[in-house]
Formats: structure tokens, C-alpha cells, sequence
DNA sequence: TCACGGATTCGT
DNA sequence: CGAATCCGTGAT
């Protein structure tokens, strides 16, 4: 089932958790839809956490990740990559969650190349999209959890924090 | 207008 | 493990 509204109105570390194993799909122009199933996520929470993108406030960039949960944080990262990111949490609060791996791609890089998701679908509403959505079939999924990768900028507590989801076999 | 640096990747 | 890569961001 596709996921509602209220379905992304949650926490972002619960979130991150509950995304692995589902699918996410991509309706491509020519109509055709890309399926793949989610096995490794981040989360990134609120202005508190030095590694979230918000921890210096509302910008230009980090205006959609203060938008209700159920949108798409689309940004380019290295000048090179682009990064998927569900935002969730309610509106005002900026919480997301980094879509890190697929099967088939891991790395955020390589799941928004394999995906044909950029920039384009900055600000997607992932509710209603016709190019851009999430399906869970209910089935619960076993994980592991660990630091974050590729934050060295935030605090040291921030760092330690085990907000890194990837599916276990 | 411009200096800074990055939620990475790939090759060795 | 180290270099490539380069545009966007955010402040001036």
C-alpha cells in the first residue's frame, strides 16, 4: 500500500527504521515505474542535531525539510551527486531521512542514479506524486544500527549517535 | 558577487 | 586509503 500523510508524520529515527524493506517507486515520463526495495537509511533530526543540514536554521536549501512529513529533500552533494531524502515529522520541525540503499545501489549517490530521481523532484509531495511515492506491504524487517557516515562536521555526541539503519539478511 | 566545503565515489 | 570534482550555498 502506498504510504499516506500520516504515515510520514513521524519521528525521523522511526521512520528511518520503518522505510528499510519497503519500495520505493518511480514513475519515469515515459510511463514506465521503477521499483526498489529500501535497505539502508539515515536520520537526520530537527535543529538539535548538528549533522542535520537545519542545525543553522531555515535557508533557501533547508525550507522543505521544515515542510509537513511526506515531501522530497532533493540536493546535490560534491557538485556531483545527488541525495534523496524523505522528509518527515510535522510541519516546522526538520526531520528527513536519507534514502542510503537500495538493492541493487548502495550509496546515496548511486540510488538516485539508478532511481532518475535529481533535483527536479526537489520538494516532491511523496503523498499524491504520480512520479514519486513509497509502498510498504506491512512486513516488518530485521536491522542493524550505527553511526552515521560522512558527518565529521557535526559534534562529537552527535556523531556517536546510532542513526545508520541497513537490513540484515 | 565569491570563497568555502561537502549526508560521495571510485580507483589504487 | 587518497584524490577527484565542482556546483550550490549563504554571507557580503
Amino acid at each position: 500500500m502506498r504510504l499516506k500523510k500520516r504515515d510520514y508524520v513521524q519521528n525521523a529515527v522511526t521512520m528511518a527504521k520503518a522505510l528499510l524493506g519497503m519500495t520505493l517507486c518511480r514513475r519515469l515520463d515515459d510511463g514506465s515505474v521503477l521499483r526498489a526495495r529500501i535497505i539502508e537509511t539515515e536520520a537526520y533530526f530537527g535543529e538539535e542535531d548538528t549533522a542535520c543540514h537545519a542545525h543553522k536554521g531555515r535557508t533557501p536549501r533547508t525550507d522543505v525539510m521544515y515542510m509537513a512529513g511526506g515531501h522530497a529533500y532533493v540536493y546535490l552533494c560534491y557538485g556531483m551527486h545527488e541525495m534523496l531524502n524523505i522528509v518527515t515529522g510535522p510541519a516546522d520541525h526538520p526531520e528527513a531521512v536519507l534514502i542510503r540503499g537500495i538493492e541493487c545501489a548502495t550509496g546515496p549517490g548511486r540510488v538516485t542514479k539508478a532511481m532518475r530521481v535529481s533535483r527536479a523532484l526537489n520538494r516532491e509531495n511523496m503523498v499524491s506524486s504520480k512520479r514519486l511515492w513509497i509502498e510498504s506491504d506491512g512486513k516488518c524487517t530485521k536491522f542493524k544500527a550505527s553511526a552515521r557516515i560522512g558527518i565529521g562536521y557535526a559534534s562529537r555526541r552527535d556523531q556517536s549517535r546510532k542513526w545508520r539503519f541497513i537490513v540484515t539478511p
